[in-house]
DNA sequence: GGGAGGGTTAATGCAAGGTTAACGGAGGGT
DNA sequence: ACCCTCCGTTAACCTTGCATTAACCCTCCC
């Protein structure tokens, strides 16, 4: 499991703080909320992954804050939170280097999605699927046992992916040369059978994880 | 010099695209417009830094774009373009992995400030990022090892820091070359492959740090 | 028992990539 | 205007990785 993704709020409303912490909890966010300004100070300078800022804020407003930030070269992406609808306030905030403002009352759910596409890009892990005991980080050609990592070539990686996607059916060999060579004939049939067999010895370590044959139909890999 | 920022402009009305051309230029992005939906459908999955899809365009729609580009693994920002201002619309967008939308007419100022601080950020966020044993200071094309000091040349400190954003991932040479020449021939691929091996011999001092290359696919900076 | 399908391993050949040196144009200093 | 330095590019040569091919098994089934 991916650590959690942190979001420092500073928010004095009650009322609004709460159902911000709400959403973001639900959505499986860590979330610190401070109520006041200058308490948050301290916590603007730790590493968040994102910071939420009310604008209006007693003694130490949200810009102050990020100026804050920027001056310290915290670089962590804030999003604002105001009331006020004046483009002069949004540019304001914007040229302290927000990567976005939501306004006073708030869609919900489109702010929960914004966060998560912004969040989530980086290193998007969806890339990564689990084959028994191993992972499978397909855009990186990796096989991961334990500790250890099996970088798999080109082929490999395209061979493997395409059993993962059809786990646990017989795929005709002929289906993967259509896909991946173009053609079927004898010398590239050879040669999916060493594929195969590479496969096989990558995967060895788990023998709860197996290419199986089916003699003159095809292929199937299972995971039991 | 940094490298440009490139954004891919899809918008088939001529006037608003002249006037985000004009815009995004101005600000210094270099700015691909095609007018065409289906002609996009190759180059979303080309390296941009940032998309910018109108909804509405002929047969094959911004939502389309985004939808295949998600299907392929590419993880570029999202920000769609729309008249709509419909809640349903706009989270349809977010859910397809945007990370923001603007409505018709848009304030100029106000995207480009935004993309600013979208793109800026993760790639740019402090001069001075720590590599193993090494010290790199961006701004100064500097690498620091210790008290000793190694000068880079423009280039080296561009490539160094394309990789060090993707540390741990495949980086495909064709992005780079993309990205700092602009194409990608023989020639181009050969100069680059010089300037791996320089970057190499710059970060011997720490065997942790590596640039390994994953035959025929790309190379991978990785920090052990 | 023999032939076909398949498994495994080793040999092969070629193109991608690594390395080093030489080249040459741009820019700066005198 | 000349030279010198710097640095990206080109070139030449070498190494290595990997898909393919070949060779030699085993085993199932007629």
């Amino acid at each position: 499991m991916i650590a959690k993704q942190r979001i420092l709020l500073v928010e004095d409303d009650a009322d609004l703080g709460n159902i911000f912490m709400q959403f973001l909890r639900l959505h499986q966010f860590e979330v610190i909320w401070l109520k006041d300004g200058a308490a948050a100070q301290k916590q603007v300078l730790e590493p968040f992954d994102l910071c939420l800022l009310d604008v209006n804020l007693p003694h130490c407003s949200g810009f102050d804050l990020a100026r804050l930030m920027r001056n310290k070269q915290v670089n962590t992406p804030v999003i604002f939170i105001t009331a006020r609808t004046q483009k002069e306030d949004r540019l304001q905030g914007l040229r302290l280097g927000a990567v976005d403002y939501i306004t006073k009352p708030f869609e919900a759910d489109e702010l929960v999605l914004k966060i998560n596409n912004l969040l989530v890009r980086p290193s998007n892990p969806i890339t990564k699927k689990s084959i028994g005991a191993y992972e499978f980080d397909r855009a990186n050609l990796e096989l991961l046992h334990g500790k250890q990592k099996i970088q798999l070539t080109e082929k490999e990686a395209d061979i493997l992916a395409y059993l993962l996607q059809h786990q646990g059916e017989i795929v005709k060999k002929e289906a993967i040369l259509e896909q991946f060579w173009g053609e079927a004939d004898y010398f590239t049939r050879r040669s999916l059978d060493v594929f195969i067999t590479r496969l096989r010895k990558h995967l060895a370590k788990d023998e709860k994880v197996q290419i199986v044959s089916i003699r003159s139909v095809g292929i199937r890999l299972e995971v039991n």
